[in-house]
DNA sequence: CTGAAAGCGCTTACAG
DNA sequence: CTGAAAGCGCTTACAG
């Protein structure tokens, strides 16, 4: 009996082939033609004796690991997973989908939500050769790290809003132009006093760019935008509910609320519900995401696909990884759809969001 | 100028130091007394070229990853990621906690939902030595691949429930305690009609457990099981809906419900709430999970604390990887927390599940 | 305390 | 079509 404790190598299938090595390998990965019946005898051995080549070896010379790395925020942290959203389950799950048909591994590490984190824990896998590429979903605005992983021309795609487009390729839906679109929406229903809820701190770009879009929106329309109208609310359902109650205290209150995430919006009705006000009838409401929760709710939401986004990322990044030659950054943009609810008070139709 | 696309290797440094590389790996990796000088030479020189050693040359040699894979069902699976459940985020985030301190990285794998996948995935990576050891949770019967990983004596923990207790290290609540524990709660109260929803097929050994927790109570409380008294549910508020609106149909329906999880505990508020019925004056509701639903509901129920599952997982793994000597498997229980609220009916207290 | 050398398990020119 | 050999970038006995 062998020392059953050692995994098989190519030696043992060569041995046992009675072949050398190269011909094993030229076999395996067919990299060279071999003859019928030697590649047979191989196959044979390779089976019986369960060989699969170790990684390291292979990775120390073809200088490639098969992982791929997806880093996001910390998976528990607030703004990206929370009650009724399955954000980052919905993300992995296409990405996983990709790169598993890829053949590649899924690497996942994460920081404190991007802003002070050292963040050396990227550049170290990326020096220690630890993944071939890199997924990166940081809402914020910090951008050093992504700089120094371009620097070494380490390929990267963005998941989401990030400050360095044009210069590296890119994931997202429009989040501006869904804002801008949401407000017309409200605009074309007749509303003028149009309010907005930031899904987060402004820090983060996702939620500027919403906030952008709500504002050109109106200023498209000749609306003077008003400071009380905007409302800087978080992931919970809290901040819609307190939202609501500002906006409804106001000298002249909003007719339409445009909600920066389903959970706010799904506060927004809990506000009405207590106070005995009628969606969309005292007060319209549309909102960004469509989970689980706008159904419920009959909230009018726009769809962001992070399926969709997953799967688009990870099949930008393979294409970085098997190109040869570089290409200029990449910037693609999911499509979004308009779900019409019983929220906003419009007709029963869905309004497809093109590329603007 | 150096070529600028190499990275730079353990070679560089002892040149540049003028030293040998065994000493730049002996003071590196402190595996060996080298005079402080030197030493503070060889850093010098390690921080100015940014050296971090080549993780698959060092893996080589080694025979380590240091690379932890978690294997999962799919994230965007029913079981186990839904509409206000953060299960898998929590656990992501308590395994990661550890790993990250362990300076582990985290693969994470997942097939469809352990039954009929040919599962070679992992058997793969095993064979490749992709990964170190493994985090399984599956929450199903089929053990094959489990028992293969253990016949070559790979660490593996596992997450949940498993088929195989006793033969492999494992950490999970006792959904067995739980499900007894609840119903023990429920007959306190006076009731004896008690109901069960199962949190989704019986295949899954967290609902058998749960179910025959459920059952036991019963039993030792001397009241007869009733199969019309079960419902399969599923991890959908609607299962609750339908399971309560099955209950009460009967013509001796229960007064008292043990859901299998908040969501169905949520669907049965709404069936009461559709129905006019009081929650726990015409049905009594306990649960399990204590998510944020449970809060929002007002429903009483069971912590399931998945980031401290994580966290155990890893350490316990982290441990397999670590020791010298086998020992044998360990079976660690998380302990759970009866979290009172309005929908049972009880005195607002809370009570401590401890290990039976 | 330090260096020369072997070797981890592969792939890949290079001969033939 | 096949084999002998170099080499990927480390770690680790082994000398000294």
């Amino acid at each position: 009996m062998k020392k059953s404790d050692r995994s098989v190598t190519i030696k043992d299938i060569a041995r046992e082939a009675g072949v050398s090595i190269s011909t094993v390998s030229f076999a395996f990965n067919g990299t060279a033609p071999v003859a019928p019946e030697t590649k047979e005898r191989i196959f044979e051995v390779i089976k019986r004796l369960n060989y699969q080549p170790n990684s390291a070896a292979r990775g120390l010379v073809t200088r490639r690991t098969n992982n791929i790395c997806l880093f996001t925020p910390q998976p528990a942290s607030g703004f990206f997973s929370f009650a009724g959203n399955s954000v980052f389950t919905h993300l992995l799950q296409g990405i996983g989908e990709i790169l598993d048909q890829k053949d590649y591994n899924l690497l996942i590490s994460w920081d404190n939500l991007g802003h002070k984190a050292k963040t050396p824990k990227l550049i170290k896998l990326m020096r220690e050769r630890a993944m071939d590429g890199l997924l990166i979903c940081l809402p914020s605005h910090d951008s050093s790290v992504i700089e120094e992983l371009l620097e070494h021309r380490f390929p990267v795609v963005i998941i989401g809003s990030n400050g360095l487009k044009n210069q590296v390729n890119s994931v997202d839906v429009d989040n501006y132009d869904i804002a801008f679109r949401n407000v017309q929406h409200m605009l074309a229903l007749g509303h003028t006093r149009i309010a907005f809820i930031s899904p987060g701190p402004l820090e983060y770009l996702v939620c500027e760019d919403r906030l952008e879009g709500y504002r050109d929106a109106l200023e498209e329309a000749g609306i003077r935008y008003r400071d009380e109208y905007l409302f800087i609310g978080d992931e919970h359902e809290g901040s819609g509910y307190r939202a609501t109650d500002a906006f409804l205290s106001l000298k002249e209150p909003p007719t339409a609320i445009v909600s920066g995430r389903d959970t706010q919006a799904v506060g927004v009705c809990e506000y009405a519900k207590a106070h005995g006000l009628s969606i969309p009838d005292d007060l319209a409401l549309i909102s960004f995401e469509n989970s689980e929760l706008a159904e419920k709710y009959g909230i009018s939401s726009v769809t962001t696909d992070l399926y969709e986004i997953g799967k688009e990322g990870a099949r930008l990044l393979y294409k970085l990884l098997t190109r040869k030659k570089e290409r200029s950054a990449q910037n693609i943009v999911i499509p979004s759809e308009l779900i019409i609810r019983s929220s906003c008070g419009g007709a029963n139709q869905n309004i497809n969001h093109s590329r603007r």
